[in-house]
DNA sequence: GCCGTTTTCGGCCCGACTGTTTTCAGTCG
């Protein structure tokens, strides 16, 4: 499994979710919050340390040091053991209901004895919530709404959790012996934002070895199927994967079919019968003598039926089946492409590593320029001011400064927050000081779509804002996007010369692929950012160059490819030309 | 539970919004 990191901040946010349901100190609850926090976001895997390098990861003390290392010997956390036998799991999960917190699950819990969100929906539908102290219609009517989004998601998951058990189920596999090829296709090759199932291939001559190494990796829950061709698991977490063996010469055919989408290939099957041929997982044929013309690779293939290969990710059926075929495919831009990041934060707000530490990081990811921008005053929490914001700018100058041109230059930032009115935190005269401006939506996310659609068309409007941060503020599972007219927002950039952002977040992927494309169609350009809260979050980008694959995507839509020269023109925000 | 001390206990990101109340609790970022 990957590290020990992600599995210790899961379970310390479950005792702390644990800790307020049952009406423990609020503040004893947010301490495990932040350990798990931290612990998530460190760069060392946890079980690597100690109890003494544990203490040395802020907001971890001896008690949760001593908690982890307890679990990293023996597997379990008794005091979360503890907690979970008191109250039943399907409480927890009713806090995933947005607008449901702990303090209204355990009322729900206590008075009605509700446990799952399925009781809760009958519990509506019968209205038996309406004589609860503190629930009335319109509550009903939220949580009702909000069990409608997570049940939008269904049983897929996350693309970076897929992603992760595939990574590591590959590894694996690669290691038995005989192995000629393993990879991941399906949906997770097409990077696309959530994940029904993981399917992995294996090129090998003898698929016996390769099944039972499967079955018995670590975090294998349940054998579905167990044959000589395919095998299905479903992991501790209820994800299921399939593996397939084929022999090598079926490999291009193979990874072609199982990677689809369904559309995609249905469409490629049909030029292959056009052409008098056959195509399955095995190989193309010949439809009359069944004699096999091509199945080694991908690429043998597309070619055969006229066609240059296609990247996994534009094979949704949205036109790259003729454009293969004219051979007008765009040339997608790589994450090799990127020449910085426009949208990070420190440990001034609320990232968990100090400057020095995203800064080094930025240079082995090979940035040529890279953008601290941190949140500003009207996000509260946040505690920002003038004065630290140009104390961090005297630092990153100093730092700057007398860097040789083959070092990451740096550029200082700043979030701002888009006002319900489409206003900004600093007056104009101060954010000229800034080299560039991310502006975004924090709040008020309920406003009506005209409402909505002048706040953010107002900051695009603003001449010192440079990018619309995660620009209809979804998240993937939770939160659906602002109801705004999109078009007209892109309409907006386009022609002020304020970039779009592709936030490389997994929970948010925004804009999505969709968005994405609609976006390009108004000539508008994009910045692909990992809005990073730790050095581990830059890493976060490949999430991003799927969704700008997806969205097809080249180099010259995305500013943050560019030359820093040509990218400073940009943020000067000409609105004649956009910076192109 | 963690942290930082005014070194042994008090403060802990702080304010807005919502829907419910009848003066505020719960939720969220």
């Amino acid at each position: 499994m990957a590290r020990s990191n992600e599995e210790v901040e899961a379970l310390l946010r479950e005792y702390a979710d644990l800790l307020l349901i049952t009406g423990g100190d609020a503040f004893r609850a947010r301490a495990y919050e932040k350990a798990a926090r931290a612990i998530g976001g460190h760069p060392v895997d946890v079980a690597r340390l100690d109890a003494k390098g544990l203490r040395e990861i802020p907001n971890v003390g001896k008690s949760i040091a001593d908690k982890v290392v307890e679990f990293l010997r023996t597997g379990t956390m008794p005091a979360v053991e503890e907690a979970r036998a008191a109250i039943p799991a399907g409480v927890r999960e009713l806090t995933a209901i947005p607008a449901l917190g702990p303090k209204k699950a355990m009322l729900l819990y206590e008075e009605l004895r509700i446990s799952s969100v399925d009781q809760l929906a009958q519990a509506i539908e019968e209205h038996k919530l309406r004589d609860l102290k503190g629930f009335g219609p319109k509550s009903e009517e939220n949580i009702l709404h909000g069990i409608g989004l997570l049940r939008a998601v269904g049983n897929r998951i996350p693309l970076h959790d897929a992603m992760d058990v595939a990574d590591d189920i590959v590894a694996a596999l690669s290691e038995v012996p005989g192995c000629q090829r393993c990879a991941y296709a399906g949906s997770l090759r097409r990077m696309k934002e959530t994940v029904g199932d993981v399917d992995i291939l294996v090129a090998a001559e003898d698929s016996a070895p390769f099944m039972d190494a499967f079955t018995g990796l670590p975090y294998t829950a349940e054998v579905i199927a167990h044959g000589l061709k395919k095998t299905s698991i479903r992991t501790t977490k209820g994800l299921q994967v399939d593996l397939r063996v084929l022999p090598l010469d079926s490999w291009g055919a193979g990874m072609l079919y199982f990677t689809g989408s369904k559309a995609h290939n249905i469409r490629v099957r049909a030029i292959a019968v056009r052409h008098g041929l056959k195509l399955s997982e095995y190989g193309l044929f010949e439809a009359k003598s069944g004699k096999k013309i091509a199945s080694r690779s991908e690429e043998d293939v597309y070619a055969r039926l006229g066609m240059d290969w296609i990247p996994p990710t534009l094979r949704e059926d949205r036109g790259e089946v003729k454009a293969a075929l004219e051979g007008s495919l765009p040339a997608l831009l790589h994450e090799s492409d990127l020449r910085g990041d426009l949208h990070t934060h420190t440990d001034l707000t609320d990232g968990l590593e100090p400057l020095e530490n995203m800064i080094a990081k930025a240079e082995r990811r090979g940035y040529a320029y890279y953008a601290v921008t941190d949140h500003a005053p009207k996000l509260y929490m946040q505690q920002m001011t003038e004065e630290k914001m140009l104390a961090q700018r005297e630092r990153l100058r100093e730092l700057d400064r007398g860097r040789g041109h083959r070092d990451t230059r740096l550029l200082h930032g700043v979030e701002l927050n888009i006002d319900a009115d489409g206003e900004v935190d600093w007056p104009g005269d101060f954010l000229e000081g800034f080299d560039m401006c991310v502006a975004s939506v924090h709040s008020q996310f309920g406003q009506d779509r005209d409402t909505m659609t002048r706040r953010l068309v107002r900051a695009c409007e603003n001449p010192h804002v440079n990018i619309i941060g995660h620009p209809t503020t979804r998240l993937i599972g939770k939160r659906p996007g602002v109801d705004a007219d999109l078009d007209e927002v892109f309409a907006a950039c386009a022609r002020t010369g304020t970039a779009l952002e592709i936030n490389a977040h997994p929970d948010r992927l925004d804009l999505s692929d969709e968005n994405i494309l609609r976006a390009k169609s108004h000539g508008v350009v994009f910045a692909l950012d990992s809005d990073a809260h730790s050095t581990r979050d830059l890493d976060h980008m490949r999430y991003g160059v799927g969704m700008a694959q997806r969205g097809w995507l080249t180099t010259d839509d995305v500013i943050n490819t560019w030359s820093l020269t040509r990218l400073r023109r940009f943020l000067r925000k000409k609105p004649t030309d956009g910076g192109r």
